[in-house]
DNA sequence: ATACGCCCCTGGTGGC
DNA sequence: TGCCACCAGGGGCGTA
């Protein structure tokens, strides 16, 4: 699942249980991820300090005091297991690293796809990161603007819907928000980039921030300390106006014949959903 | 430079 | 119950 909110959502419920702590022990199960996680991450990570969480795009900086920071990346089907150091349970499936604070917190990283990844980077040079470097301006940030997002679109021969999947247009969102944003702002996801006006260029930013910013609250106020009551951190079920719904109704336009409901469609390999009747 | 298809990997679901 | 096809929220990379 995890786009913007579910990384923010993440990165926060990681905070409240790490932030000051000490990280007494580390134990990296599974190196081979996405790439190979660094050796030397478990002795990085033993003896530190916790002193800050930030976030870029979908990935998770853990800044640790003196050292480097650590990146983290969910992928397709990553999350974080919250619970206790000496709860005698077997430890999940694919939990390939586990962090214990001197307090007595254990994390525990989950993902059973790989397509996650660990990393390790000198916090002067965070940006710098490969997987960093390239991305696009936070869609919630005033670097995102009508004007950037305009100039970005401009003559890109490649349909609304990949342009903003495109981590270098915008970055954080994915194949959810994308489809709702879309919904939300009146257009629909197989328009030319290059054909988006700007009037709609100014509402497609307003539905992007405002649909990401409500599912960050969401993600705060159905997660009792953002996990869910098992202790799991990552998912979080919010209420999509297209996304996953293809054959119901839309419900923005009851009973007009004109709305044939929503649709699915599928745009290099992956599902968009949307309203032909509202989305031009 | 840009656009597109493929691929990494595991698990859940629904049809037969 | 078993088997199988298909689907999944990411994103890098090779190719045209």
């Amino acid at each position: 699942m995890p786009e913007l909110p579910e990384v923010e959502t993440v990165m926060r419920g990681l905070e409240a249980r790490l932030l000051g702590r000490i990280l007494a022990r580390a134990e990296l199960r599974r190196r081979d991820l996405r790439w190979p996680v660094p050796a030397e991450l478990p002795r990085v990570l033993s003896g530190a300090r916790v002193e800050s969480f930030r976030r870029r795009a979908k990935y998770i900086l853990m800044r640790l005091a003196d050292r480097p920071s650590v990146l983290i990346h969910l992928g397709m089907s990553g999350r974080m297991n919250l619970g206790s150091v000496g709860q005698n349970e077997a430890p999940p499936a694919h939990e390939h690293l586990v962090i214990e604070t001197s307090d007595g917190t254990r994390v525990g990283f989950v993902d059973p796809r790989r397509f996650g990844a660990l990393d390790l980077v000198a916090r002067d040079a965070e940006d710098a990161h490969k997987l960093l470097a390239g991305l696009g301006p936070e869609p919630l940030e005033k670097a995102f603007s009508a004007t950037h997002l305009a100039a970005t679109l401009a003559g890109r021969i490649t349909p609304i819907k990949a342009a903003l999947l495109d981590q270098t247009t915008v970055a954080g969102l994915g194949n959810i928000y994308v489809s709702e944003a879309l919904f939300r702002a009146h257009i629909s996801p197989e328009r030319l980039a290059r054909d988006v006006t700007a009037t709609e260029v100014k509402l497609l930013v307003r539905e992007i921030r405002a649909t990401l910013k409500e599912a960050i609250a969401a993600g705060g106020s159905t997660l009792r300390d953002y996990a869910q009551p098992s202790g799991e951190l990552g998912y979080f079920q919010h209420g999509f106006k297209v996304y996953g719904k293809a054959g119901e109704p839309c419900a923005r336009c009851p009973g007009k014949p004109a709305c044939q409901g929503i649709v699915r469609i599928v745009q290099s390999g992956r599902s968009s959903f949307y309203c032909p009747a509202t989305q031009p």
